[in-house]
DNA sequence: GACTGGCACTCGCGAAGTGGGAGTGCCAGT
DNA sequence: ACTGGCACTCCCACTTCGCGAGTGCCAGTC
C-alpha cells in the first residue's frame, strides 16, 4: 500500500510532537496542534495503515502511537528539512572557536560546543593522521644513541617517538637525516609514505643505513600502521536528562561504549567526504547502542576529510537540528584548518 | 559519651555490611554475620549511641541503620586495615601496564587499569608540566619566520607551539638560539624557568634578541603560566552500575563534574607528597559531588610528586580496596616513569 | 470512495487500601 | 552490664479499582 501525502504528514507530525514531548501522540491531540484539515477518525485510519507498515506502532494497546526505527527513518529521509541555524547559534559558534591557540585547544572546543549546541553526546575526531599530510619531520638528539623524531602534520597536529639507534651517531648524520627524510616525505600524504620510507633505507648510503633503518621501522610501525587516532568526547551528562526513559532504563551500556575508542572510531571515523550519516537505533551495528542514534559527518579543509565529527543520543532526537547544527560546525572546523 | 571498642567494632560490622550489601544493617543480621559476643539487644543499645553521636542513621523508622559521612570518616581512619592487594591484581598491575609505548599509553593503560580493578571512575592527571623538569628543548624552523618550539620532559611529556618571529632567521642563529636555551634550562624544573628566561633574553646578543624576545613570550606564556594540565578518565559506566540507588537517582551532576577538568584537577591534582587523601559525601567542596566519594593520591619517581590519580564513586565504596589499590597503582606508575 | 461522528471497548496508570515482616525501643530480669 | 521478651512502627510489595485517553469499527454523509 503506498503512503500518499496526507499519511506521510501525519508520521511527520507524530515524529514532531513525540520528539518535542517525549510521549505517545493521539490522533486527536495530532489534529489539534498540525493543521491537519481532517478529522481524528480519519488520521485514526492512517495510522492504521503506518503501524501496519511498521512506521509507528503503540506502547500499549490504548496508547497513543510512537514512531519506531523506521519510521525516524523515513522522517529524515523524506520528511525533514535541513533546519537553518539560528544567527544566535552561528554568532555561538564563532565566538566558541574563534581565539584557538591549537589544535588540542580546537578540538576541545569543538566537541563542547556540538554538546552544548545538540545537548548530546558529542565525539570529534583529531584530524586523522593517516589521511593527513606531512608538513615537517624533525629529529632531535636526546643521546647519542637515541633521537626523537618529530612529525608535524599539515592539520597542526604533532606526533612525537624515541628512536634508539644500533650505535652512536654524529650531529652532522643527524642533519643529513634529517634533510633526506623531508626532502623525501614533506607533502605526502602519511598513507602513502610507506614505499616511501623503505626507499629511504634502500638509497642511503652505508655509513647512515643502521639509523636509518632504526628509524624507518619506528615510522613505518608507529605512524603508518598503528597510526593512532584520538577522539574527544563531551555532554555525556546529557544522556541523563531524560529521565531514564531513553535507553530503556540503563545508560550503562551506552557508558561502556562510549569509554570503547575503537567503537568511537568506527562510527565517527568512517566517513565519506561531505556525507552526513545518520544511523538510527537497530541500524547500528554495536548491540549497546541499538536504543541510541547517530548523526556523523566529516570535516577538513575544503573537500579533503582529515577526520570525522557527530553527536549520540536518544532515537527520539531532534534530527533536522541536530543534522544542521553538525553540518554547521564541521564547515566552521574545517575552514579553521584549511586557513593554518 | 566515649565510643568503647564494641561500639567501633559495631560501627565497622555496619560498613562492611552495608558497602556490601546496600541494604540496611538490622542488629539481628548483625551479631549472626560477625561473631560479636553479645545480643541483638544489646548491639541496639550501642546503635542508638551511635546514632546519636551522628555515625549512622535510620533510613526510615523501622528500617536497618546505614552509616553517614561521619560514620565513613571514622572507618577510614580508625576501623580499617589498609587491605593486602591479591596476587591476581599485583599480576594485572604488571600485565596492564608492561609494553606501554609511550607515555600517552601510560596514562590511558594506568586509568583503565584504576577503573577495573576499583570498578570506579579513575582518573590520572598527565605528569604536570610545572613540576617536571626539563630534558630538552628544541626549535623547528617551519619557515624562515616561524619556529616551532618543542619541549620534552622529564616525565617523557611534550609539549610544542608555533612562535611567529619579528623577521626572517637563519638557520645558524636557530643553533645558536637552540643552544643557549637548552645551556640554561635543561635539569630545571618548568616552575623554576621564569628568571632564568628573562635573563636570557637579557643576555642575548643584540642580533639575536628579536626572535629570543618572541620565544620568551611564547614560554612564558604558554608553557609556564597556562601549563595545560591535562586528565585522562575512565570507568564512567561504573557510575550507573548501582542501579541509581547510589547518587540519589541521577548521575547527571556527577557527570557534569566530571567533565570539568577544572575541578578534576583541584581533587586530583593537589595532593601532597605519598599521602593518599580520602574525601567522603559532604566533605566534598563541590556541590555536585556531595553524594560521592574520592580516593586520590600523588605519583611520580622516587617521592617527586609529578601528578595525581585517584577514584571516585559512590560515599559506600570498598575504601580499604580502592586506597589499597590506588596506592599500589600510583606507585607503579611512578616506579615506571623513574626508569625512563 | 473518501471522510466523519458516534460509540463501545481496551487497558495503562495512579490512588487507595491491605497484610506481612523486619526492625526498633524499652523494660524487667539476671 | 547484658539479655529476652514484647508491643509498636512503618516500609514495601501487592491488589484493587475507577478514570480517561485512545482506539477500532461502522453507519452515515458529501
Amino acid at each position: 500500500m503506498a503512503l500518499d501525502e496526507r499519511k506521510l504528514e501525519v508520521l511527520r507530525a507524530i515524529v514532531e510532537d513525540y520528539v518535542a514531548t517525549q510521549e505517545p501522540v493521539g490522533s486527536k491531540a495530532l489534529v489539534e496542534r498540525h493543521n491537519l484539515r481532517v478529522s481524528p477518525a480519519t488520521v485514526r485510519n492512517d495510522m492504521a495503515v503506518l503501524e501496519e507498515e511498521g512506521y509507528i506502532r503503540q506502547p500499549h494497546t490504548s496508547a497513543g502511537r510512537v514512531p519506531t526505527d523506521a519510521g525516524y527513518r523515513l522522517f529524515v529521509d523524506k520528511l525533514s528539512r535541513v533546519k537553518p541555524l539560528s544567527p544566535a547559534e552561528r554568532r555561538a559558534i564563532e565566538r566558541f572557536l574563534i581565539g584557538a591557540i591549537d589544535l588540542d585547544d580546537v578540538v576541545h572546543r569543538t566537541v563542547r560546543l556540538l554538546a552544548q549546541l545538540t545537548r548530546q553526546v558529542a565525539v570529534v575526531q583529531y584530524p586523522s593522521l593517516s589521511r593527513a599530510s606531512v608538513r615537517h619531520f624533525e629529529l632531535v638528539p636526546i643521546s647519542t644513541t637515541r633521537l626523537m623524531v618529530v612529525m608535524i602534520a599539515e592539520t597542526g597536529r604533532v606526533e612525537q617517538r624515541l628512536v634508539d639507534l644500533p650505535g652512536p651517531i654524529l650531529a652532522d648524520d643527524v642533519t643529513e637525516l634529517r634533510q633526506r627524510i623531508n626532502e623525501k616525505l614533506v607533502g605526502k600524504r602519511l598513507v602513502d609514505t610507506p614505499p616511501l620510507v623503505l626507499a629511504l633505507v634502500e638509497e642511503s648510503v652505508p655509513s647512515l643505513r643502521p639509523p636509518m633503518t632504526a628509524l624507518s621501522t619506528v615510522l613505518l610501525e608507529t605512524l603508518v600502521e598503528r597510526a593512532e587516532e584520538r577522539i574527544a568526547l563531551a555532554g555525556t551528562a546529557n544522556l541523563a536528562r531524560g529521565g531514564l526513559l531513553d535507553f530503556q532504563g540503563s545508560l550503562r551500556p551506552i557508558l561502556e561504549a562510549l569509554e570503547e575508542e575503537v567503537i568511537l572510531l568506527k562510527l565517527f571515523g568512517e566517513v565519506e567526504p561531505s556525507m552526513t550519516r545518520v544511523r538510527i537505533g537497530d541500524e547500528n551495528e554495536i548491540e549497546d547502542l541499538r536504543s541510541a542514534s547517530i548523526v556523523a559527518t566529516g570535516y577538513g579543509p575544503g573537500s579533503i576529510v582529515v577526520g570525522g565529527m557527530g553527536v549520540l543520543g536518544p532515537t527520539r532526537m531532534d534530527y533536522p537540528g541536530n543534522i544542521a547544527t553538525v553540518r554547521a560546525v564541521a564547515r566552521y572546523v574545517g575552514d579553521l584548518l584549511g586557513q593554518s
